[in-house]
DNA sequence: TATTGTTATACTCTATAACTATA
DNA sequence: TATAGTTATAGAGTATAACAATA
C-alpha cells in the first residue's frame, strides 16, 4: 500500500466544528465567530482548494488519480514530445520530485518515457494506450461529477465567472 | 533558524515556464499548450491560492506572519475565553499540530495559554498587549498591501462576488 | 561548461496513536 | 469512562545540492 490510499482522510471538518460536545445542561458554548476571517482572500480560498481536492479524489476514486497527476496525464496528451523538464515546469512541479510521480504513473502503464534521439539526455514523455483510455473516462468522470457540481452550486455564468477571475490571480497576483 | 525563513522561496514559477532555455538558432521550443487544464477548478484554484499565500508573506514580512499565524491571532481576538481545540478546530487545524504553532506564537509574546480555572485541563487563549499590537498592524499591512491588490485586480464588485463565491464553494461543495 | 534526469536530503503540513492530567 | 493538551511518529508535498550521462 503505497499507492492508494484512497480518499479516507479525516482531517478536520471546520464546519463540525466545535460540536464534538455532548449536550449536558451546562453553559454550552457556542459556534466561535469567524469575524473578518471570513472575508480574508487567502482564508476561504485555501478552504475552497481543500473542499474541491477532496470532491476531485472523490469524483477519481475508481481511477486512483490524483489531481496532480490527472494535470500530468492532460499536459502530456495536450503536448506529444515533450520532456520531462518542460512538462514539469509548466505544471510547477519541480524536476526532482517530478521523478517519483512519473515512475508512478510509468509503473501503472499510464505513460511513458522515451529517450529522444534529438537529444539522449531528455526524456519525451507519451500516454499509453491504457493511459490515454484512463484519461478519458476521468475527464468525463470529472466533467459528469466534478465540474458539474460547481455548476449546480453557481450556475454556468458565476461558474465561469470564477474560473476567470482565478485565472487572472493566478497569473497577475 | 527555525522561526524565520521569510519569504524568500524560489520553487517553481509557472509563468518561467519553458523558458530558460538559450536562444540558439535552431527549431526553438514554444510555450507549452494547457488547453483543459485552464478550466479545470482544482487547477486554477491552487494555482490561484499559491499565488495570494506568497503575496501575503511578503506583504507580512515585516511581520514574519505566515497566513496560518494570522488567523489564529484573527480568531483568538475576535474569541476571547476560547480553549486550543475550540480555535484549532475551528481552523481545521488538528490538535496535535496546533501545539507547535502555540508554542511559536507564545514564545514571540503574541499569545498566552491560561490554565482554565473551571475545567484544569483546558487552556484559554488569550492575545498578549504585543499580539493586539502586532495584530492591529498586521490587519493594515493585509488591507492596504494585500486585500487592495485584489481590488485593483478585480475591482471592488468581483472581488466581493469571488470571495462570496469561494464561501459557498467551503462551504457546500 | 551547461543541461537532463536522477539521488539524497531536509523542511513543512498533515494525519494517527497513545500518553498525562484532569473531569 | 471521556476530554484537553501533549508527544511521538509517519506520510505527503516541496525545496536544494550534487552526481552521471550527454550536449
Amino acid at each position: 500500500m503505497t499507492v492508494s490510499k484512497t480518499a479516507e482522510k479525516s482531517s478536520e471538518k471546520p464546519a463540525d466544528a466545535a460540536k464534538g460536545r455532548k449536550d449536558t445542561g451546562e453553559p454550552q458554548a457556542e459556534a466561535l465567530q469567524l469575524g473578518e476571517l471570513s472575508e480574508q482572500l487567502g482564508y476561504v480560498l485555501k478552504r475552497a482548494q481543500l473542499k474541491v481536492f477532496e470532491n476531485f479524489l472523490r469524483c477519481m476514486a475508481s481511477l486512483q488519480l490524483t489531481p496532480a497527476q490527472f494535470s500530468v496525464l492532460l499536459l502530456v496528451e495536450k503536448n506529444p514530445g515533450r520532456n520531462q523538464t518542460e512538462i514539469a515546469s509548466t505544471l510547477g512541479i519541480l524536476r526532482p520530485n517530478f521523478v517519483a510521480m512519473l515512475d508512478n504513473l510509468e509503473s501503472r502503464d499510464l505513460c511513458a518515457r522515451i529517450r529522444s534521439t534529438n537529444d539522449r539526455r531528455s526524456h519525451i514523455l507519451v500516454l499509453t494506450d491504457k493511459g490515454k483510455a484512463v484519461l478519458a473516462r476521468a475527464k468525463k468522470l470529472v466533467a459528469t461529477k466534478h465540474e458539474a457540481r460547481l455548476n449546480d452550486l453557481l450556475g454556468p455564468a458565476n461558474r465561469e465567472s470564477l474560473i476567470e477571475m482565478l485565472s487572472k490571480i493566478a497569473n497577475e497576483f
